[in-house]
Formats: structure tokens, C-alpha cells, sequence
DNA sequence: TTGAAAGCGCTAACAG
DNA sequence: CTGTTAGCGCTTTCAA
């Protein structure tokens, strides 16, 4: 996994490589050298001999409507022109498209996100739609351009829609899925409760959460936080610490020495944060975890190079990527058998700060 | 920044939220509630009391063939019903759209790239361009299915094209734009000549190059190891150590072991590799960066945070996206001015560990 | 069991 | 200066 490791390359202008193969003029001859480009439903109906209305019914599922040789020979000549219909046709037709937007939230977007979207991308195409990305943050406006003019079937996204992106959403009349901010707030308090329970059980009495202080708006921290300070409470632990760490040094000693350390033990809310209060501990020459325990959430590789390692939560992203997408297809009315049960998602990772 | 941070939210398929705003069955009446959803250019150019022509002439930037007082009519009626072509009539008609694809790689993810690609949205949506994400690495059959039916303006990758994609841009005759192999590896050499001078300048005689040993492949680290070698050669020094790092701490340590410390100065791959010889090196009971100097290249957050702080590059994004994004523009034929000279990408970074 | 025809929204050529 | 017309590729009645 390279988390971490950032876009690493770079260029000038005159350095990119422009193609484009010359278009024939005239799509289909009879199938004379190599594949075709772009043929039409046309081209397909016509090198099998049929109408193109037939061929729209076959391709669409309704193959058990015609003669099961006229079906082949539909299939065979889709196959050998290397047909792919054209979206804008179908979405002319049909009003909306085959696509399915997902917004890339700007908040996380770490490298184990490509994992969800590569799942979600061979799940949807198996029921015939074809998954694009935007990112989140980017101006409303250009959401709605994209979705006036896309017309895709459906935009999904993993964190909840923001109040202007719902608005657009909405007026455009489009279906749009996302975790209500109730579930979410749930989901983000188990870690919480599951950071707390496995400090509790490792004797600490004494319970804080650092928030990543970040300019960018955090949807989760907040459901974390109280995750802790409910299981402290079940186990009548005093009330909570509360403290926010920025990335850097500074940031996080200022932190630690509000902590009234030694002997607190901290949930974070990553591994950066986690690894920040390490340092800081380690600057403030504080010993982990004599003095300082903390808990991490994300198991991220740097965590587990750490000396000592980080203990932390790892979220397994495609477990739950594949419930998310069956809930878009059956929004989508592409009915997909719900799976049994919800996987574990949340699995604690031995380290030695705790 | 949150280059480490993951996605960390996780949901079970009942916790979705769906939602579908009524379509109103007839588009537009007379601007009588609020905006209207879907608007056409037929209803556009009815409430305006001109024909569809002229909207779309006067929409598409041909204004100055009409009246003033009938281009401001058309623009106040598009204005008010919330007018948005559709891009699937336009696109039916003109034979693409005006979409562009971006393939975003596999290989490198960080937190920046969408630093990159929210430069890029903004600067294509200037000139009427939309872009969209793809996992590159997907199925190329899923890439051909969405080149065929989205007909894009273009496909902008910013890592070259592998064989296969090549293979279906071209077939499917779009204009296709990436770096070219030669000029990446060029760039990527520059990275590590300025790692092998920052080091030589620090009197260090012994380099050595540590790639990053993961799964996934890796375009760029020959390009810097090439670099590092030739600055190494014409300082008229032995021969640099090569070796490979995976991220823990069993491959690291392992790796430090072959280098030949003490004395010995790394530049590594990315900051990820450098943080892990780092904690191989503290395993080790070696100094940094007496006995171990190390320069990485990406100025992640963690590298900042790191005692003692981690010397690394940086590399500037978005500078170098305005290059990228111009060659795009370029190459669609809006004429974007090209950006006088490129702009500096790479920063030294200092910090304690050379 | 299959085909003919209409029309989705748009733009480009041409006519007035 | 502006409008009429045709047609991009597709799917969906409806008729044969």
C-alpha cells in the first residue's frame, strides 16, 4: 500500500503526446481488415441481416422475444463490429443515461478509496452501468452542468451530501444516494466506542480524543468523539479530554501538554494524528505507553513502521464497498440479492502504544 | 493535509438513502413556480419568442450574428428556466462530447491529486469541458465501453497510456493525450539529480538509491535511480548501492543491513521509504544523520513530523498541472495561451536527516 | 416473430 | 438577421 506516497512526477507543456487515430469516414464495410470503429446499431443490423429494432430488443434482453438463430446472428455481428451502443443515443431516448456519478469526497481520499471505486466499478458494469468519479468539493455549478447534461442514472456518494449538492440534486430531478448523516454518525461512533473499549480493557482510566484540526470540513470526528465519551461513561470514567492536532509538530505538542499527561490515554482520530502525539511524546521525552497511550484508526503502513508500533483500527474498505454498492443497485431497481448480513468492517491491530 | 488519512466511515446496505424528487411531466409553463427542472431549448427559445436556431446559435458563442436585444432575450430566458444543454443531443449531433476523461492512476494516489484534478475541473469547465475520473488499471474493456459510449472530447492520462489503453483509445479514434515515456522518465531523473546534489553538497561520497518494493508498478523510480547515478558519476564517485524497501520494518531493516551503513547517504523514493530506513535505523542504534543520512521526495506530512525532521523534495501540483491542463486545451483546439515558461515544480525541503 | 415509424434535444446548412 | 429543415443513434410502440 503507498498510502503515503504522493504524485511524483512532472512536466511542461510541450511535453504531452497528443494522438487521435484517423475516424474512417464510412463505419462498416464487410468486416474487410481488422475490427471497426464506432459502429452503429445500423451497421450491427445490417451485417446480420435484420432490422435495428431487433437488434435494440436482443442486445436489451429481450432475445426470448425473437427466433434463437436470428438472436445469434444478432449477438455474432454485435461481436465481430465490436459494437458498443451510444450513450447519447439511448440517453436521447430514454431520458437518462447509464452512468452513475460518484462523488470522490475531498475530506479523505486516501489510497485504499481507488480499492472501493475499482469494486464498485466491476459490480455496476455487470448490470450495464459505467461508474465516473467527480470530486466533491468542486464548485456546485459544475455538479449541475454534469448532471443536467450527463443525466446519469444515479449519483452516489460516500459521505453525505452537502445542502448545496442536494439542492441541485434534487431540482434536476436525479436519484441520489447517500448515507444519512444519522447511520454515518452511528457507524463513526462504533469506532469511537471500539478505540475506548479496547483502552479501558487495557487498564487505562484516564480517556481523550484528538480531533484532526483541518481545514477541510471533517464529517466524522465529531460521531467518534462521542463513541468514546459514551463508553466512558458506561464504565464511570471521568469526563473526556477534548483536543485537536493539527499536522505538524508544534500543533501537536501544544496538544499534548494541554493532555495533562502522563498517564492519559489517547484515541486519535487517524493514524497521522496518532503518529503527530508520538512525536510530540517523544520531543517532551514522555515514554509510550508508561506515560502517553494513544490508539490510532486507519492502519496506515507508516503505523505499523513506527517503533514503538502504533495500536490502531484498520476499516476494511471493500468489505463495506460492496454494501454500498449493492444498496446503489437496488436503487437503480437492478435487482441484486441483498447480501446475508453486513460484514465486520472493524478490526483492532495489535501494536505497543496502548 | 491528510495524504494519510483513510476513508473511514463504513455502512450496511439498509443505512442508504434514496431519494428521487418528482419529474415534473411537462418542462416548462409560463416561469410559473420557482426554477424549473430540465429545461429544453425548445423552451428556452418559446419563452424568449425566438426559434431553437437561434438559441443554440446565440448560446454557442455566434451572439454577435444576431440583434443585441435578441442574444440578451435568449440569455435572460436560458437564465431564468435554468437552462442546460443536453448532452446527449449535443453530443448525438456533433459526434462527441464535451466530456474528457481523466485516467487517475493506480500507482500514486496521494491527497494531492485532487488538488490537480479541482485545477483541472475548473480550468476545462472554462471552456465548456466537463471532466471526469477513471480508475485507470480497471478492466480496459470497461474503459472501451466508456470511451464507445461517452464519445469524450478526450482522454487525459497523467501516467503514459499503458498497451492496452493505447489500444482502445485508438481503435475508438479519440483524442488521446499523455506524457510520453520519454519525457516522464526525464522529469523523474531530475528528481533524483537534485536528491544526489543536495547530498553531494552536503559532502556525503557514498549515495545509494532505495526504490520502493510494492506490488503495484512503478513508472517512475528507474528515472530517479538513473538520476541519482549519473550526478554520482560525474562527481567522480564509486558506483551507488541499489536496493528495494517494502513498508515495514522486517524488509528495511533488511534493506539497511545490505547498504553498507554506516556512512553511507540514501535518496529514496518517497518519503514513505525514507520514514521506513528511518525507523530501521533507530532499530539499529544508527545516528542520522551521522551514520545514516537520508533524503526522501514528497514532503508528506509525517515526513514534517518526524524527529529529526526528514530533508525531502517537493513537488508542486498544481504548478504542474497548469502545464498539463494548457497541453489539454491545446490539444482540444481552445485556444489556451501557452503559460510563458514552465514553472519550478521541485523544492528542497530542509530538515535534520542529511 | 419481425419491421416501420416516430421522436428524444441538439446543431449546421441553407433559405429567406 | 432569423427561421426551417434534416438528421445524429437509439428504443418503443404499433402494425404486419
Amino acid at each position: 500500500m503507498t498510502a503515503l506516497s504522493r504524485v511524483n512526477a512532472h512536466w511542461t507543456t510541450s511535453d504531452y503526446h497528443v494522438s487521435r487515430r484517423g475516424i474512417p469516414a464510412v463505419s462498416v464495410k464487410w468486416d474487410g481488415e481488422g475490427s471497426e470503429v464506432n459502429a452503429t446499431s445500423a451497421d450491427v443490423a445490417r451485417h446480420a441481416g435484420v432490422s435495428r429494432a431487433t437488434v435494440s430488443q436482443v442486445l436489451n434482453g429481450y432475445a426470448d422475444r425473437f427466433a434463437p438463430e436470428t438472436a445469434a446472428k444478432v449477438y455474432a455481428s454485435a461481436e465481430e463490429l465490436g459494437y458498443e451502443p451510444s450513450a447519447a443515443g439511448r440517453t436521447l431516448r430514454r431520458g437518462s443515461s447509464d452512468f452513475v456519478v460518484a462523488l470522490l469526497p475531498h475530506t479523505t481520499f486516501g489510497g485504499h478509496l481507488q480499492d472501493l471505486f475499482e469494486q464498485m466499478s466491476v459490480a455496476l458494469a455487470d448490470h450495464g452501468y459505467t461508474l465516473v468519479l467527480r470530486i466533491a468539493g468542486a464548485a456546485t455549478a459544475t455538479l449541475d452542468r454534469l448532471v443536467a447534461g450527463m443525466k446519469p442514472a444515479a449519483v452516489w456518494s460516500f459521505a453525505p451530501f452537502t445542502d448545496d449538492e442536494r439542492a441541485v440534486l434534487d431540482r434536476r430531478g436525479v436519484l441520489a444516494i447517500d448515507p444519512p448523516s444519522v447511520t454515518q454518525v452511528d457507524h463513526n461512533r462504533a469506532i469511537g466506542q471500539l478505540q475506548a473499549r479496547t483502552l479501558i480493557e487495557h487498564g487505562y482510566r484516564r480517556l481523550a480524543f484528538a480531533h484532526l484540526q483541518d481545514e477541510r470540513h471533517d464529517p466524522f470526528g465529531f460521531a467518534r468523539e462521542d463513541g468514546v465519551r459514551e463508553v466512558a461513561r458506561q464504565h464511570g470514567l471521568d469526563e473526556i479530554d477534548v483536543t485537536n492536532v493539527a499536522l505538524d509538530l508544534d500543533s501537536a505538542v501544544r496538544a499534548l501538554d494541554g493532555l495533562s499527561a502522563p498517564g492519559v490515554a489517547v484515541a486519535a482520530y487517524n493514524d497521522d494524528v496518532a503518529m503527530a502525539l508520538l512525536s510530540a511524546a517523544r520531543l517532551r521525552e514522555l515514554e509510550v505507553p508508561r506515560d502517553l497511550a494513544v490508539i490510532g484508526m486507519d492502519r496506515t503502513d507508516l503505523s505499523r513502521i513506527a517503533v514503538p508500533r502504533l495500536t490502531t483500527i484498520e476499516y476494511d474498505i471493500v468489505a463495506a464497498s460492496e454494501a454500498g454498492t449493492a444498496s446503489l443497485l437496488q436503487a437503480l431497481g437492478a435487482g441484486a440479492p441483498q447480501p446475508a448480513a453486513a460484514p465486520a468492517v472493524l478490526h483492532l491491530i495489535e501494536g505497543e502504544t496502548i
